[in-house]
DNA sequence: CGCACCCATCAGAGCGCTCTCATTCCGGTA
DNA sequence: TACCGGAATGAGAGCGCTCTGATGGGTGCG
């Protein structure tokens, strides 16, 4: 029956015929208790369906030894898989996790962090996060703070980004070697991280001497490669191979290419950009690139760490290496002429 | 300088020269301050930075007015997508959430349980728990519990369903129409959910007199789709369509006969479950069948609500109606012979 | 047999808030 | 001018726990 109670400690005390004070000792394990004794309170406190009031604790002992993460996408797996990380280092470190979600919105944004400031969190990890930079810093001036995603220049933030020039360095290396000289790049816009797969496509084109870049607007949206296609087929001559900004995009292009009997990988090749879990599923089979989110998150939780109990104070931005990964929309271009 | 202890409520009392008590009533919003106070309070907070300390605040108030959520898969868009009707109609009634991850183990899925619990969530919701039915009874005796995805008979625990009877029946009946006598079933095996759109899928064989039903073992994953079409690549003559037990598998399924010279829907028709993102990408585009996910999560948190607020103690049960969605791997069978 | 010493145990003072109740300060009324 | 009522404010007792410092009861040693 709900309603009734939950045990307090005291209750467990008296059950268990021992003093508060024992009781907190065995749920903080302390060794300072006798086995006897022990076992005396915890079967007290498992008959009481006792859970020790989490509140209570945290306020007691001022401290909460837990780590806020904002997801502002529970959608993208993305996310998840950085969760994934931050999940297992968190617990490997002991602590504990507050979630929360922003949805993109910047009103959700700072409603969550409020609410992780709020809970007196140790630390935040705040996953693209899309308040200004301004913000972010004023935030990071309340508590220790990881943003994945961005690079923030402040001495109370870290960042953890991918190379997104890498990124696209790989990939246009990969186009090179298969031989294509003829690549376009389909822009992502504004979108976070566009920049620099843009300028890292520029840079490569430049770097591995495959002339002029050629560059067709794009949002990161299916529809936007829908419409790049589209204009890339009213030109007399299609490219070898299209490197899209991301997953999405590529998807858009390779579905209009085929509508209008162009074959990937035959006809023209096609790189996407994150792996997202679309890319792997056979029919579609993307070659792309990944980053290594597991090991993101991971590694936000080792900072963050760092800062609580090494009380380092300088702030640190992990670049993170993306790697490609080959599959079936690539191939040598086609021999004519 | 993170370091300096947050400000406290005596600390914007002394700063706006007033009452600790008068603070207080400023952040809970009372009506009986006067305007001009309450500006004033505002303002050193403001400029103190000051957070109200959420665990002092709660551990005062006796209630938290936080609801729980236990996600098992934040991989899983399914889980997503609840979550969104969760956190719409939460923000609505006023609730906070509590998200925690279980990451489909018992023990995560325990530990996610004691964490709510220790925060004295007013109630929480199970999204696909793993845990045995009478652990969750346990459960929903400490607090009010809504369990998504299963059906858990006891007065204490509302639960959640979609009706999958009724999916596999729309799914059938689409076939019917489409005139498929010969349609066979690959299997969920034990996953969540499996069962019941087997039975449902044998249930409408014989209602709309389709013959004897004909099942394939499967598992959910799409590598259990590429062995049951593997399988029935054996047999003389291939089924003129597939209802597979989710979307996963119908990819499977269908990867395996165009790799194997066999057209969808051509030669064969196809029909996921779940309506997963993949299923609407355009190379894909799955018929399938969809579930209300966002007001699955709306409704949780009402029958929540009733339990806390019109203090409700009748056990609820909600069997949602999924729908079909048509795509592109359905179409006539072909007429030969 | 007595003493020092050590360790298990306990008492009590907060942690930062809420909430009840008492008190103050008004203007309005007779 | 004396009085009253209501709005605004203030004081103080907890909420359930942690943690410091005190207490008691064995044990080993001389």
């Amino acid at each position: 029956m709900p309603g009734n109670k939950p045990a307090r400690m005291e209750d467990v005390a008296h059950a268990a015929g021992v003093s508060r004070a024992l009781v907190s000792l065995v749920f903080r394990d302390s060794p300072k208790v006798s086995p006897a004794r022990r076992e005396r309170v915890l079967a007290a406190a498992q008959q009481l369906g006792y859970q020790p009031n989490a509140m209570a604790r945290n306020l007691a002992s001022r401290t909460t030894r837990t780590l806020g993460v904002l997801m502002n996408d529970l959608h993208n797996p993305f996310f998840a898989d950085i969760y994934d990380g931050v999940e297992t280092a968190a617990s490997a470190l002991g602590y504990q996790l507050l979630l929360t979600a922003g949805r993109y919105r910047h009103g959700s944004e700072n409603a969550a962090i409020d609410t992780m400031l709020q809970h007196r969190v140790d630390g935040m990890m705040l996953i693209s996060p899309r308040l200004s930079t301004a913000h972010i810093m004023a935030v990071g001036r309340q508590a220790p703070l990881v943003v994945i995603g961005r690079v923030i220049d402040s001495p109370s933030v870290d960042s953890i980004m991918a190379d997104e020039r890498l990124g696209s360095l790989a990939a246009l290396r990969h186009l090179a070697e298969l031989g294509h000289r003829n690549i376009v790049h389909i822009d992502g816009g504004r979108g976070a991280g566009a920049e620099p797969r843009r300028a890292g496509y520029i840079h490569a084109m430049n770097e591995l001497a495959l002339g002029e870049p050629d560059l067709v607007p794009g949002d990161f949206t299916e529809m936007s490669g829908v419409h790049a296609a589209m204009s890339l087929l009213q030109r007399p001559a299609l490219p070898t191979a299209i490197f899209a900004s991301n997953d999405m995009v590529a998807i858009g292009v390779m579905d209009t290419l085929s509508d209008a009997g162009v074959r990937v990988p035959e006809d023209v090749s096609v790189v996407g950009y994150d792996n997202t879990a679309i890319a792997h599923v056979r029919p579609i089979s993307l070659t792309t690139i990944d980053q290594p989110r597991v090991e993101m998150g991971d590694m936000a939780v080792h900072l963050l760490h760092q800062r609580l109990k090494a009380s380092r104070t300088k702030s640190v931005t992990h670049l993170v290496q993306p790697t490609l990964v080959t599959r079936r929309t690539t191939a040598p271009p086609r021999q004519e002429g």
